[in-house]
DNA sequence: TATGACATGTAATCTGTTACATGATTAG
DNA sequence: CTAATCATGTAACAGATTACATGTCATA
């Protein structure tokens, strides 16, 4: 009971399965289809990640009788899964969630709505913006004291994450609005 | 010679070796202390990564002797390892280094003016962005056609996405207009 | 002489990539 | 009958994380 961490791709699976009971297939399909294509949409990594979801309690797979068609195996959500799935989601947001890479908080928040609620991707919102704010005043500290030893290449970098953060910051705000019209 | 594929790790580190030859703790601390942290700061990564680089004639490393120091291994970039940075550095961007992250185009954008010169910075930027007006073209269009299938949260998370391209090609202009006064 | 910072590394484990293998069903 | 598509997997390998191990130097 120590290996309970569970890596990306597999709340991308549990996130995409909650709603939907689907295939390795399917899955792999809407991986290819998507920007979730950054989740690997390669069967060496789905199907063994579905396996590993399934070994720990996550998700469950039954194999699709009769119809004809060939076995097909449909896994499903089981409640620990998504207890988990929730537990996930409603993380609070840290620094070090803005620093390595926006891309798992934008996949918590696109799962939060059908999985915990409405309540929830506005509680995401808000710890974004609360994060944002220290993030950027970090940022455009360190732009100072750097400006004067760095080659313009770097220098235009980090404004390039500043300006990133900084219409993140904008679209959070947006994002808000729009929940709490 | 099939495994000559270096992964973001050892660019990171060629980099950054490349205007100034450093130890491995040197480097880990240039990693933990920036926003290249992405990169891993631990041991465990990065003296592999070096000892790969060296294996396959990128970077040199030598024993720093005498003052009083303890063993002390200096790395520098080779001919051989600064060409493969150039040629990494000046690869045209495709639709993929947008969709996958683009952390890795930022890193070779910072590097790109100490390791090949200005105009190389400058074909980064104009690469970026025409490979950004038909990927925005398509994200707006794939807006409109989920639009209506997808939970608000989904729709607002594409907003996010097609958003952040937007800054980057607005930065990416802003960073032209720089470098061609 | 004990502590902590400097400096380098190894080992176990986990996960992802690539490339290949398998078998069933459907279309031509 | 053959090829393509559906659907699932395996095996070999590379690379990262974590945690630990080692040894040196300064200083208190």
């Amino acid at each position: 009971m120590k290996s309970s961490s569970i890596p990306p791709l597999g709340y991308a699976l549990l996130g995409l399965l909650q709603p939907r009971p689907s295939s390795g297939y399917d899955l792999r399909k809407i991986f290819s289809s998507t920007s979730m294509k950054t989740y690997s949409d390669s069967p060496g990594a789905i199907y063994p990640a579905l396996r590993r979801l399934e070994r720990e309690g996550m998700i469950r797979g039954t194999i699709e009788d009769g119809s004809g068609l060939r076995r097909r195996q449909v896994f499903r959500v089981t409640p620990k899964g998504l207890a988990e799935l929730k537990r996930w989601i409603t993380l609070p947001i840290t620094r070090d969630d803005l620093t390595s890479g926006l891309k798992t908080i934008m996949l918590r928040f696109a799962f939060s709505e059908k999985a915990v609620g409405a309540s929830a991707s506005i509680e995401i919102l808000k710890s974004m913006e609360a994060a944002l704010g220290p993030h950027l005043q970090d940022l455009g500290e360190k732009l100072e004291k750097m400006r004067p030893v760095m080659p313009t290449s770097g220098r235009l970098a980090l404004e390039c994450g500043i300006r990133s953060y900084e219409s993140l910051l904008q679209w959070a705000r947006y994002a808000i609005s729009i929940y709490e019209k």
